[in-house]
RNA sequence: GGAGAGGUGACCGAGCCGGCUGAAGGUGCACGCCUGCUAAGCGUGUGUAGGCUUAUACCCUACCGAGGGUUCGAAUCCCUCCCUCUCCGCCA
């Protein structure tokens, strides 16, 4: 979240902020509300002041035997004040706290400004974009002649966006995502977690999920507790309430997990077989790093991400994501869209953003500093990348004629076979 | 699920027959001294958050797992919840 003291002296940065990424938070009210709230603890620190300090005739005049009921008297009424101004107090904090939550984090100026995806900048396009001299065929029906899915009894089974992979595809799957993990860790530095695949409400408003989020998540009523739409939720928030020192930063995980997504509001769009699922693997990206170091660290994540479309051979682009576009919790994105030939998109396969200290503070991760001054770590993190538009972009761009497939090279360990 | 023990500062750990405890002691950390280097030793300092403020200076308030309660006053007493550990049961 932004601290409430920048806000209270920055109204303008958080309403542009606001109004450039489409969110809807009453800033007027949040001022009101800290200034009545600043206002009723001014009066209520005082009256605890007092009732400190006549608690300390108190106790004074009992250790030496002398008689305290005067001063005992004008402590009830006291404390029955205390009390009303206290409740109060919850009452105003409590509703400044729920819209602070909704507060979103605030762009970098390097963020183009505009309110849809349509703003969204292309950096660089990367790879060679293949050509074919032969009719494309599209992911689904590559999939088909090879027998390598079965959406249909995924769908019997859960329900539509829930895919099976069978047998060799099944196999590629995971081979990609060892491909990922094993260049993460071995050539990136990243170490390796495996992480709950539930996390409770805390968690999910930790990283910025919710409040605002709560709609696209699968929520397990009875315990409270959420499947997890990114590892992203669980791997940040490992340090939440935690002190680190600045020695131990910076700090880079790398996780595989399914991610669960309800999709609410975008049925229909984009449904062709991978291209939106309710449940997909992602191989995800978490580093922590000094308040001074994140622009760095960003670049850094992006080339991560980069390497593993590159060790592909694949065509893509980078895209520096528009305010509109911008995630609640991020103050900067780059995008990776990984070209698909048949389906004749470039598709979406990584994001790569700066939180800032905004999900630091939320989740309260800290760290003492060389001078040991306590500090809010900074987070980012990237997809390294998820595998649903990655397997798109594989098979289209690997196809020969007969619908068979001429898969890359790098693949061949991970397989155990032969290409 | 049943029985018991416990959750205190970056960490370990006292306090827990209510007031003089923001909290002993130790470790760690920072600075200084000392030793030819390293190690050891000596000294000093070292909580977080909020309010006020030009101010990281004062001052005030809050915080001893979370939330309530009793009381003039709670780390200390009571209740609820969460978590950890040990034993038993169940189970991949």
């Amino acid at each position: 979240m932004i601290e409430l003291k920048f806000i209270r002296s920055n109204p303008e940065i958080v309403r542009d902020a606001i109004i450039n990424k489409n969110e809807k938070a009453n800033l007027d009210r949040l001022l009101e509300l800290d200034e009545a709230f600043r206002k009723e603890q001014f009066e209520f620190e005082n009256l605890r002041a007092h009732q400190n300090t006549v608690s300390q005739e108190i106790a004074k005049k009992k250790r030496a035997k002398e008689d305290a009921a005067k001063e005992l008297a004008e402590m009830s009424d006291l404390a029955a004040d205390i009390k009303d101004i206290q409740a109060s107090l919850a009452e105003i904090g409590a509703e400044r706290d729920a819209i602070l939550l909704s507060i979103p984090n605030i762009p970098e100026d390097s963020v183009p400004i505009g309110r849809d995806e349509s703003a969204n900048e292309v950096l660089r396009y990367e790879g060679e974009k293949p050509h074919f001299d032969f009719a494309l065929k599209d992911h689904l029906e590559i999939a088909e002649l090879n027998g390598l899915l079965d959406l249909p009894r995924g769908a019997k089974i859960a329900g539509s966006g829930f895919p099976i992979y069978r047998g060799f595809g099944a196999r590629l799957e995971r081979a990609i995502i060892n491909f990922m993990l094993e260049m993460h860790i071995q050539k990136h530095g990243f170490t390796e977690l495996m992480v709950p695949l539930m996390v409770n409400r805390k968690s999910m408003i930790g990283t910025g999920q919710l409040p605002k989020l709560e709609e696209d998540m699968y929520h397990a009523e009875q315990d409270d507790l959420f499947l997890i739409p990114t590892a992203e939720v669980p791997v940040t928030n490992i340090y939440a309430d935690e002190v680190l020192s600045y020695k131990e930063l910076p700090q880079k995980f790398v996780s595989y997990t399914p991610c669960f997504r309800r999709e609410a509001g975008s049925y229909g769009k984009d449904t062709r077989g991978l291209q939106r699922l309710h449940q997909f693997n992602k191989v995800e990206m978490v580093y922590f790093s000094l308040a001074e170091d994140s622009s760095r660290a960003l670049e850094e994540l992006l080339s991560d991400a980069e390497d593993i479309l590159k060790a592909f051979g694949l065509h893509y682009r980078v895209v520096n994501l528009a305010t509109g576009d911008l995630s609640f919790a991020s103050q900067k994105t780059y995008d990776l869209e990984v070209w698909a030939p048949a389906t004749g998109r470039y598709l979406e396969v990584s994001s790569v953003s700066n939180f800032g200290e905004f999900q630091a503070r939320r989740a309260n991760i800290r760290y003492k500093d060389a001078e040991g001054k306590m500090r809010h770590a900074h987070t980012l993190n990237g997809s390294g990348v998820a595998t649903p538009r990655l397997m798109i972009a594989i098979l289209e761009s690997f196809q020969n004629p007969d619908g068979s497939l001429n898969l890359p090279e790098v693949l061949e360990p991970w397989l155990q076979l032969k290409i």
